[in-house]
RNA sequence: GGGAGUAUGGCGGAACUGGUAGACGCGCCGGAUUCAAAAUCCGGUCACUUCGGUGGUGUGGGUUCGAUUCCCUCUACUCCUACCA
């Protein structure tokens, strides 16, 4: 045996015998309970980095152990393989982007492997693969011909940098998330898929995510944003000779009706653009607007237009045309009632306009009630409001709506925030949208047994504009039922389509059919998702768009892909600058003992900025291939799993690294004392208190491990370690209680470091893998025949006293009243009671 | 502007439904081992203290025999979202 643990050997060694062994290949086994661990896959960008190894250091922890429990674990990797990276590497390297992509898909397989994950490989997918692609291709087909999706021209994000599109969702204050441009609007025509008819399903489901966490279910149900309100309709008086008669306003505030003082609509309002054919000048002020942005200032052209008010005969209401009204909300039109909304109490006071009260806050006299500088948008009574005065905000919501409906006015109309998903992107790193367009005019699907549509090999590429848009040989094509010319769509997906499915894909990698409904009703839905919160919306939104939709489209039949969701923390690292502010990377900063300041090294000062989450701009990144080199696979693991509860974020710090390469150290030299005990020796004097905290080591860590609290169950490893270290010491325990204990520890530590977990379980001769044991069972807490009871005076702990069980409240009373301090405190005051909680505590109360 | 969350030693963090605050780790201090160092091991480590105690979980208050835990107030920080009618 060694006497020091070579972690570079050691864990080779297991991932080979892992391999071998085919461990982690998975079939589907009826009689076996499943569960599919997934961990969100990675875009293959050149390396792994920490934010990967937390990861999958997590997800790992729930596989191995589930596995252990019993259950036929699915645990599988692939990679999200199309996007944009390729293509600029494509440019700066001069190789085609699938080259660079497959070959960093290689690097990163290697890199991960070296983890010791327990991964499925054979499972393996890649999305930018055409056997992966020409499924979506298919569904897209389908999506198609069951009417959710759809080509319209419409206003969209482009991002000026990466010459393509964006949907809402990936605008981010204003700037595309991935390039950070400021984003324009255009006029396109482009893909969609009806995620807004999903919208209030999306919603409802949310509540049967029973292990989600709450906050990203509250993003998603803030995203979707539903309002319900009315939708009221304005006649519109004067001029005569418009063609639009009427302006259709929602709100969700109709109950203030009777305060409304103007209209306003949007600038790309139908009406607004019938009224700038008739007037230049506005014309001239909705070209100007559409450059402001509206944050910086509110304008609004007062039209000659006039409205009827619903409720109130000869009321005329103003129409503006104004810059800050949405047409991609609502119906782009609003009434105005600047008592109760600030932004309509800012646009009357500029304009000036009447401003009219119609709520009166609670203990306020209405002969007398001033409005104060802000709109009030509080809880009141209606007044100044003809039928609904009196009436309380609710119940005057449905008098106005049971009206409007009477008179033909208006209905209940609910709005979500939501919209259609845009899918088309200009690029060429990406699945090929499967249409052609013939030169007749029609769009028609590509039929299926062409599919795939592939992507052609491209040499030489060009940094702007789509390539696919120039490549006439791939692009003009034939309509394969009439025979006629047509021309490829030259759009590829939104890479969010792929990440959309790739975990239905798991079940059946390999197959000719994109599902093979019995695997998926097998293994769906993914019982634990693991993965960052920025995914919250986006892909988590996606996804399960995605999966109602192909059950509509009868590819499967259940309503959400993933059970349970855990978001873990970032990775986070101290950063350092410079005095000019630039960056420092922590290797290049040392601590002058000297000076008591940090330098560089040209001996310059440095800063110590904040910490921040590990990023190449902020050089405040550490590379994990070096730490598993140095370290090896398990300190890197070990250090990813304690301190930092998982859903925080977690701060890389070398001595925390240190002290996990420490312990994986300690727990082997455990084993090198153990051998050196002669058994023969020794009195079994103190086995029970081994046994005692081996059986709570087991209780706590699977408690831990099933709540997410990993940190803990370190913990509890780390006290289980330092009693068997001091017992070895000691000599006072049996060979075979520290064996059977330690047997116990190994298993325990098989899900957190489990290449150290199989060699400790080699060297006591424990039969089979570590890994294909079951995991170890706990007995109930043996009970004590003594318990400790804290002595409390006025609920202040003074002293704790150790009793027998059986004692009862007034034997703990007299000896507790005997004590000298105890005694002491009471001195001559009186007592007024005693709270007596049975094995826990005695206060005694005093007056 | 709207919404959510967090606040505990020098640091990361424990404390189950209100019941011995600071588990465990890092760091630091002292000691052992060593020619020396690394590594390892042992002990200490909330503050103040007249060594009897006293104070202490962001601030101020409340409920309670008893509050890190429940309620209210304020403060700071983090995240999400943003003209959404």
């Amino acid at each position: 045996m060694l006497t020091r643990y070579h972690h570079k050997k050691v864990e080779k060694y297991w991932q080979e015998k892992w391999a071998e062994a085919k461990i982690f290949e998975t079939k589907k086994n009826i009689s076996k309970k499943k569960y599919y661990v997934l961990e969100m896959f990675p875009y293959p960008s050149g390396k792994i980095h920490m934010g990967h190894v937390r990861n999958y250091a997590l997800g790992d922890v729930v596989a191995r152990y589930k596995k252990m429990c019993g259950y036929n674990v699915m645990h599988p990797m692939g990679w999200d393989a199309f996007g944009l990276p390729a293509e600029n590497a494509a440019i700066v390297e001069k190789k085609p982007p699938s080259e660079w992509t497959y070959q960093n898909i290689k690097t990163m397989r290697h890199q991960l492997q070296s983890m010791g994950l327990s991964i499925d490989w054979t499972r393996e997918i890649a999305t930018c693969h055409p056997e992966y692609y020409k499924h979506e291709q298919s569904f897209f087909i389908d999506l198609l011909n069951s009417g959710l999706a759809y080509k319209k021209k419409s206003l969209v994000n482009w991002d000026p940098v990466d010459k393509t599109v964006l949907a809402n969702e990936q605008v981010i204050n204003g700037k595309g998330w991935r390039s950070g441009a400021d984003i324009e609007q255009k006029y396109l025509s482009q893909w969609f898929l009806k995620t807004s008819s999903y919208a209030e399903e999306l919603l409802a489901d949310l509540d049967k995510l029973n292990d989600w966490p709450a906050k990203v279910k509250l993003m998603q149900s803030n995203w979707i944003g539903k309002s319900t309100g009315a939708e009221i309709k304005f006649d519109i008086l004067n001029p005569d000779n418009l063609s639009n008669k009427s302006i259709n306003v929602f709100t969700t505030r109709q109950d203030t009706i009777f305060g409304a003082t103007f209209c306003a609509i949007s600038l790309n309002h139908p009406l607004a653009k019938e009224l700038a054919l008739m007037d230049k000048n506005v014309y001239k002020f909705i070209k100007e607007n559409s450059k402001i942005n509206p944050e910086k200032e509110k304008n609004g052209f007062r039209t000659a237009v006039l409205v009827k008010h619903p409720f109130i005969e000869n009321k005329k209401l103003p129409v503006f045309i104004a810059n800050f009204i949405l047409m991609e909300y609502g119906s782009g039109a609003i009434f105005g009632c600047p008592a109760h909304d600030q932004r309509d109490l800012d646009f009357a006071k500029k304009y000036k306009l009447d401003i009219l009260p119609v709520i009166l806050p609670k203990n306020e006299n209405p002969k007398n009630y001033k409005m104060g500088l802000k709109a009030y948008t509080g809880d009141g009574i209606l007044f100044n409001s003809n039928f609904l005065n009196g009436m309380e905000i609710e119940g005057a919501k449905k008098s106005v709506l049971n009206k409007l409906i009477s008179k033909n006015a208006g209905k209940e109309k609910i709005y979500y925030r939501l919209r259609d998903w845009g899918l088309s992107r200009q690029r060429y790193w990406g699945c090929p949208i499967p249409v052609l367009y013939r030169e007749d005019g029609e769009i028609i699907p590509v039929a299926k047994k062409d599919l795939p549509v592939k992507l052609p090999s491209i040499n030489n590429f060009v940094s702007s504009g789509n390539p696919l848009d120039q490549i006439n040989e791939w692009k003009l094509t034939k309509c394969p039922i009439t025979g006629m010319k047509a021309i490829r769509e030259t759009d590829t997906f939104d890479t969010f389509f792929e990440s959309s499915w790739y975990f239905l894909r798991y079940c059946n990698p390999r197959s000719k059919e994109a599902l093979v409904k019995e695997d998926v009703d097998y293994w769906l839905p993914v019982d634990q998702y693991i993965g960052g919160i920025e995914h919250a919306i986006l892909h988590l939104l996606y996804s399960r768009f995605f999966v109602k939709a192909l059950r509509d489209t009868n590819h499967l039949k259940f309503n959400e892909p993933f059970k349970g969701l855990f978001t873990q923390g970032m990775v986070t690292h101290q950063t350092y600058k410079n005095i000019n502010n630039g960056w420092l990377s922590p290797d290049e900063v040392s601590f002058d003992e000297n000076k008591k300041k940090y330098k560089d090294n040209k001996n310059r000062e440095a800063l110590i900025g904040k910490i921040e989450k590990m990023s190449k701009s902020k050089k405040n990144v550490v590379d994990p291939t070096k730490i598993i080199e140095i370290y090896g696979a398990d300190t890197a693991r070990w250090f990813m799993l304690s301190d930092s509860p998982p859903s925080r974020d977690l701060e890389w710090t070398d001595s925390g690294v240190g002290g996990s390469h420490k312990f994986i150290n300690k727990i082997w030299n455990l084993l090198v004392e153990i051998n050196s005990i002669d058994s023969s020796s020794l009195s079994p004097k103190e086995n029970y208190i081994l046994n005692e905290k081996t059986n709570e080591t087991i209780i706590n860590v699977t408690n831990n491990i099933d709540e997410f609290h990993y940190n803990k169950s370190i913990a509890n490893l780390h006290e289980l370690t330092n009693l068997l270290q001091k017992l070895i010491a000691k000599k006072t325990v049996s060979k075979d209680c520290l064996l059977n204990s330690l047997k116990k520890l190994a298993l325990l530590l098989q899900p957190f470091v489990p290449h150290l977990s199989e060699e400790i379980w080699k060297e006591l001769k424990g039969s089979g893998l570590a890994i294909s044991n079951q995991w170890p069972e706990s007995k109930n807490k043996l009970s004590k025949d003594y318990c400790y009871i804290a002595i409390q005076i006025n609920g202040k702990t003074k002293e704790v006293l150790k009793f027998d069980k059986k004692s009862t409240e007034e034997d703990i009373k007299s000896i507790a009243l005997e004590k000298q301090k105890v005694k002491k405190m009471i001195m001559n005051r009186k007592i007024k009671k005693f709270i007596f909680v049975p094995e826990k505590i005695l206060n005694v109360v005093l007056l």
